[in-house]
DNA sequence: CCTAGAACCTGCGAGC
DNA sequence: TGCTCGCAGGTTCTAG
């Protein structure tokens, strides 16, 4: 499932690949993928039609193909489930290919948006003064963003009255964290997902965020993430840092810390993965 | 305003 | 063999 790692090497395969090439065309097969893009996919085609594409940028699990020639942007969120792909024309369309977009140009290749699940889409908007497509502008900087402020975040914490993991997937207070990473790096910093925030202290607060930024770097240095296959990166080759999870999916198997059998619990419709000693509960549960 | 939880989707694997 | 059901989960919407 791609949270930041994963959208980051999409974003850099499509830098060397899809950057500075002119569209000729569009073809949309399925209209959920451009659901965000309300005046609908025939206007999503003709619109992108001679656009020339800049370079892409990322923030959170979010990406973007800058336009050239105008202030707006294709914006791109994989879901759980999409994959952005250059495919040379010949290759046959792949089960799930939801968007296919052509190039003026003879590299022979296309860029094609593969989403099983429908959950994430392409879609055009305009960029709000810092350039950033004007519907995601809730979105919170990333961890790995030099401007991601750790103070007004740990007060963010302070301030509300949820819980540690809520807080790590609450994507207008932090972004590109999703449900393994988030387990990953709890695990890492030794704290229970239902840890209430608002009596955080700033050293578990930097100690947690540490922990996110590592595990996002470990992933980034590996390529990402790959589970089932449903990820592949921009050219189609699955990542491998699953081999590396210290938490996620490992219910049953021992702590890598303490040999503790970890757990899972059902949380918010998906799971939560946890070491019972390492990660002790709050005295008040929910 | 704030927080909790459901809905959106499809394929796969377990269990009957 | 073939069916049902739980599970995967990021984001947005709604209910309280």
């Amino acid at each position: 499932m791609p949270e930041l790692p994963e959208v980051e090497v999409v974003r850099r395969g499509l830098e060397r690949w899809v950057a500075h090439r002119t569209v000729a065309g569009t073809e949309v097969l399925h209209p959920r993928a451009v659901r965000r893009h309300l005046a609908g996919p025939d206007d999503f085609a003709h619109r992108l039609k001679g656009r020339h594409i800049g370079t892409p940028q990322r923030r959170g699990k979010y990406l973007w193909l800058p336009l050239e020639e105008t202030n707006e942007s294709v914006l791109a969120h994989l879901g759980m489930s999409g994959q952005l792909l250059v495919q040379p024309h010949s290759a046959p369309d792949e089960k799930h290919l939801r968007i296919r977009v052509r190039f003026a140009d003879s590299l022979g290749t296309e860029l094609r948006f593969v989403d099983q699940r429908t959950f994430g889409g392409l879609s055009l908007h305009d960029n709000t003064p810092e350039g950033l497509p004007d519907v995601i502008s809730h979105i919170a900087r990333d961890p790995l963003d030099p401007l991601f402020d750790d103070e007004a975040f740990h007060q963010a914490l302070r301030r509300k009255r949820t819980t540690i993991k809520r807080a790590l997937l609450d994507q207008s207070l932090i972004s590109g964290v999703g449900n393994i990473y988030a387990d990953e790096a709890l695990w890492r910093a030794r704290i229970h997902y239902e840890r209430p925030t608002a009596h955080f202290t700033r050293p578990v607060t930097a100690e947690l965020l540490g922990h996110v930024r590592d595990v996002m770097n470990a992933a980034l240095a590996v390529g990402g993430t790959s589970f089932d296959s449903l990820y592949v990166n921009v050219n189609g080759e699955s990542g491998y840092f699953d081999r590396s999870l210290d938490a996620y999916g490992r219910e049953g198997l021992p702590c890598k810390r303490c040999g503790t059998p970890m757990r899972r619990r059902p949380w918010m419709n998906r799971s939560s993965y946890f070491c019972p000693k390492c990660q002790r509960p709050p005295r008040v549960s929910s």
